[in-house]
DNA sequence: CTCTTGACGCCGG
DNA sequence: TCCGGCGCCAAGA
């Protein structure tokens, strides 16, 4: 494909990706997994190349998005059913992380 | 190379 | 609760 993406990109873009549905990750959690970047750098990609990704699954630390993305946002969000509070994602119980080394185990869900 | 901006996060007042 | 400041990293001018 068109891999004029920069390793980075791929990285976060590969990680939203993984994000299931009725789940969410913030810009800060997203960037610790990565190792770098920084919660603006991932916000940086989303901004530049988020747009084939389900971007609503990424939010900020405080379960919230920009007005203009909200309106969206919000509908993603009552259809894959995710728990929201007064309006905004719950993150401290949507709140997702990528499934390690963990072929079986008690699943964190 | 420097400065500014941005889909950020945390802390203090 | 609202507002400002600082740190963080990446892209554009």
């Amino acid at each position: 494909m068109s891999d004029s993406l920069d390793e980075f990109t791929e990285a976060v873009l590969s990680l939203v990706e993984q994000i299931p549905p009725g789940r969410v990750m913030t810009y800060g959690v997203i960037a610790a997994h990565l190792g770098r970047g920084g919660p603006r750098g991932v916000g940086g990609v989303m901004a530049r190349a988020g747009h084939g990704v389900p971007w609503w699954r990424v939010v900020r630390a405080n379960g919230t998005l920009p007005p203009h993305l909200m309106i969206d946002a919000q509908e993603h969000w009552h259809v894959e059913g995710v728990p929201l509070v007064r309006g905004v994602v719950d993150v401290d119980a949507a709140l997702w992380e990528p499934a390690t080394t963990r072929p079986v185990g008690p699943a964190p869900d």
